[in-house]
DNA sequence: CATCCGTGGAA
DNA sequence: TTTCCAAGGAT
């Protein structure tokens, strides 16, 4: 149940490990998931200032689920992808309410969870409890793409071919598989990076298939490319930028100002109630809810 | 399964 | 400048 691969990752990661603050001994189960919830889709160090300050701020999850979702979304700031502070919320008070306020560690209880899907679940497990958890995430479908399979890049996503891909590579006890599965991520991370791999700095490229086949460049399908400007997601942000710097309600004209296009700045702002990152007072101006 | 959901830095 | 993409999830 162990591999070559996970030999070589596992010193090297134990050597090597970015100092991360998420990563460190004294951070909590929820200090895990709170990483987790940041990390998705936004790099490393747009993240690191605001961990620190939600840890200090909101140190249990029943502190975050006391907070007003206005504070929370402040608080979340810029990091992009605004309902995953919803979702945390959210989180925050499933886990005060139905589990006495402790993270759960159990894979399909923290998937019960808002936001919470297949990655972040075992995350959560593997680096929080120290679980063996098969871990996929972007770094690691392409490290095992290109060591194992020999492919230049990770195609389409297979949940269950993907995970168990992981599985076989990860040693059979508990602290091994979560540091294996820490160190693949860090390697697709810093070495075996999308653009530019660094197999000269790689401690498997002794075992990699990919290296083995001569490098062959990627053929498969493409992940689209999503533009931005002049999407709703540009409007949304633009229009959540004025109620995060807004004190208090802001009159309509205030929104109006942000986008010139009126059917598509109406549209964005509905879809912002709906999603509840927006409320409307009684007398009809706008603000982040209560 | 494809598309949508923010933001900003690097190539 | 444009393009790519960064620890995903929900629908």
């Amino acid at each position: 149940m162990s591999s070559p691969l996970a030999d070589l990752v596992l010193p090297w990661f134990r050597a090597e490990a970015r100092d991360l603050p998420w990563r460190r001994p004294e951070t909590t189960p929820w200090g895990v998931l709170v990483s987790e919830f940041m990390l998705q889709q936004t790099p490393v160090n747009r993240v690191e200032p605001i961990w620190n300050v939600w840890m200090q701020r909101w140190p249990r999850p029943s502190d975050l689920a006391a907070a007003p979702r206005a504070d929370v979304l402040r608080a979340w700031g810029k990091l992009g992808y605004p309902r995953r502070a919803i979702r945390l919320h959210d989180a925050a008070a499933a886990i005060a309410e139905q589990h006495g306020d402790e993270v759960p560690s159990d894979v399909d209880a923290l998937e019960a969870l808002p936001g919470v899907g297949s990655y972040t679940a075992r995350a959560v497990a593997a680096f929080g409890y120290g679980l063996r958890a098969p871990v996929v995430d972007t770094n690691v479908r392409r490290v095992v793409a290109r060591a194992v399979h020999g492919a230049g890049d990770a195609g389409p996503a297979r949940v269950r071919a993907d995970l168990a891909d992981v599985d076989a590579l990860l040693p059979p006890d508990d602290d091994s598989a979560a540091v294996v599965s820490a160190g693949l991520m860090e390697l697709g991370a810093v070495v075996c990076t999308a653009r530019t791999p660094h197999c000269g700095l790689c401690p498997a490229s002794s075992v990699c298939a990919w290296v083995a086949n001569g490098r062959p460049a990627y053929d498969g399908p493409r992940k689209p490319v999503q533009g931005f400007a002049g999407t709703d997601r540009q409007v949304r942000g633009k229009l959540l930028d004025v109620l995060r710097d807004s004190p208090g309600p802001v009159p309509r004209a205030a929104l109006d100002a942000v986008w010139s296009d009126a059917g598509q700045r109406d549209r964005c702002l509905d879809s912002l109630l709906v999603d509840g990152l927006c409320e409307q007072t009684d007398d009809g101006r706008f603000a982040l809810p209560a």
